[in-house]
RNA sequence: GUGGCUAUAGUUUAGUGGUAAAACUCCAGUUUGUGGCACUGGUGUCGAGGGUUCAAUUCCCUCUAGCCACCCCA
């Protein structure tokens, strides 16, 4: 029994000290964003609002979760999207919210709702918010992650089209990301799609039985996805179908050059992709995704969507918009090795020692706040030396060091840190000393 | 939703049927009030639950999560 009692003794010591796992995890697909995370959202933040502020778009945030019916009907019935990846809440009522899988849908909802029409129109709006979609996750792929977009709301004009795609590639551009290339589409309007359809219907007629299962049902259910199969099996036969650029209407042809033109003016590069349709039923004409180089997924995409509005019950109302997935821009710039600056937001670290000290310190602590200047501390910590160890690893310019000598003498050290070089100056023109040396 | 692989300190990884190790990080200290370097020490119930066993971090099962493929997308 020699071994047991140590064994004991070891055990109720290491519960003393802490260090016991909760037994949670968050749940699959969902992360916690971390401080260190905040480097890259932060940043991606700062690029939309600063590109918005450019190009004319307001912040426009709408709540997590929305009538259930609002994506059914306004992303689709047929999209993937809504069909099996909607996290659904029960309410007490006998109502079914859904957990946003997308953003566009209440964005219209919302601007209707409140009447923006007559406040802004056409409607600029941009966003940034958690999206959530019931998924199996993958690298780049969760089922909570973030948006950030832009809408132009009751428009038709090819010039907005053209604005969405390139205030986003402004925001690849704030991120510093390298190679990003938007591939371009369109895929008509009512009319002239509803052509291609029938063409594309009576090409896949007598070859359905060569088409992968799901594709069976996108013959059915929504022809148009079938140009977007990844299934070999299905290659060839896409290769060989009618594209909508053959079947556009002169209205749809005029729109998608004109945008090309708009493109084109500002130097943007685009590719052309016969086969991009996208999966939401709400799109017509415009249709695009953005990739950068050496990322295997879309950064962002998006499309026109002009019949929405009158898909959930609203007036006619043209529109076209954009979203790009946070976490996989974050990705793209890991993997193109983007530099994060480091830099400390703080302009100087104060250090105390003994009790006089820290009741001081904390009240120039609100000094420093009402004069602007960040400072950071370390109350918990006791030793000059921690803390001085602390404001080196945090790399502030100065540290400002209070003892009991500088209370009693109504002064403190201003060190340097990077010189080593430190001087006294009185308590009353520490402020406005420091404030001059940053 | 289907199939495969994985799960050991904060991180990246060793390792074993007899309750564990390295590097980096973090915390503390290396005597008197001065950081980066160096040195010393500390922090883990080996993802969770169950089973087999004298004994499980190790073998088996279930769950959970991560990764990969399908699917789809941001």
């Amino acid at each position: 029994m020699p071994i047991k009692i140590p064994q004991a003794k070891k055990k109720t010591e290491k519960k003393a000290s802490g260090g016991r796992k909760i037994p949670f995890q968050s749940p699959k697909g969902m992360h916690d964003r971390l401080p260190a995370d905040f480097l890259y959202f932060d940043k991606i933040e700062k690029a939309i609002k600063k590109v918005s502020l450019f190009y004319g778009f307001d912040r426009l945030e709408t709540p997590l979760l929305e009538d259930i019916k609002l994506f059914e009907r306004g992303t689709g019935l047929t999209s993937e999207i809504v069909q099996k990846q909607m996290f659904t809440v029960k309410t007490k009522g006998d109502g079914v919210l859904a957990l946003r899988p997308e953003m566009t849908p209440g964005v219209v909802r919302a601007y209707i709702e409140n009447g923006l029409q007559y406040v802004s129109n056409p409607g600029k709006f941009f966003y940034c918010g958690p999206v959530f979609r019931y998924e199996q996750p993958q690298h780049g792929r969760f089922r909570q992650f973030y948006q950030v977009g832009f809408e132009v709301l009751n428009s038709d004009d090819a010039a907005y089209d053209a604005q969405i795609i390139i205030a986003s590639l402004k925001i690849f551009e704030e991120l510093k990301l390298k190679n990003v290339v938007v591939k371009l589409n369109t895929i008509g309007c009512k009319n002239c799609r509803a052509a291609y359809v029938k063409k594309l219907k009576e090409y896949y007629k007598n070859k359905t039985g060569d088409l992968c299962r799901d594709c069976a049902k996108r013959y059915t259910e929504n022809p148009l996805r079938l140009l977007d199969c990844k299934q070999e099996k299905c290659q060839p036969l896409k290769a060989q179908a009618p594209q909508t650029l053959d079947f556009l209407c002169a209205a749809c042809k005029a729109h998608f050059k004109s945008v090309l033109e708009y493109l084109d003016g500002g130097q943007i590069p685009y590719l052309i992709d016969a086969t991009l349709v996208r999966g939401l039923d709400y799109y017509s004409r415009s249709v695009f995704e953005f990739f950068a180089e050496g990322v295997d997924f879309a950064i962002g995409g998006g499309g026109r969507y002009d019949y929405l509005s009158e898909t959930l019950g609203g007036p006619k109302m043209p529109a076209v918009g954009s979203a790009c997935g946070v976490e996989r821009m974050i990705e793209a710039m890991k993997l193109q090795d983007v530099h994060i600056s480091s830099k400390s937001a703080y302009k100087a670290f104060l250090i105390y020692m003994g009790d006089q000290a820290k009741k001081q310190g904390m009240l120039l602590l609100d000094e420093f706040y009402k004069a602007g200047i960040p400072v950071k501390e370390s109350f918990a910590k006791e030793s000059l030396k921690s803390q001085l160890r602390l404001a080196d690893k945090e790399k502030v310019d100065y540290a400002l060091i209070l003892g009991q000598r500088e209370v009693f003498e109504e002064v403190i050290l201003l060190r340097d840190m990077k010189s080593g070089t430190q001087e006294a100056i009185p308590l009353k023109k520490i402020v406005a000393e420091l404030k001059k040396r940053i």
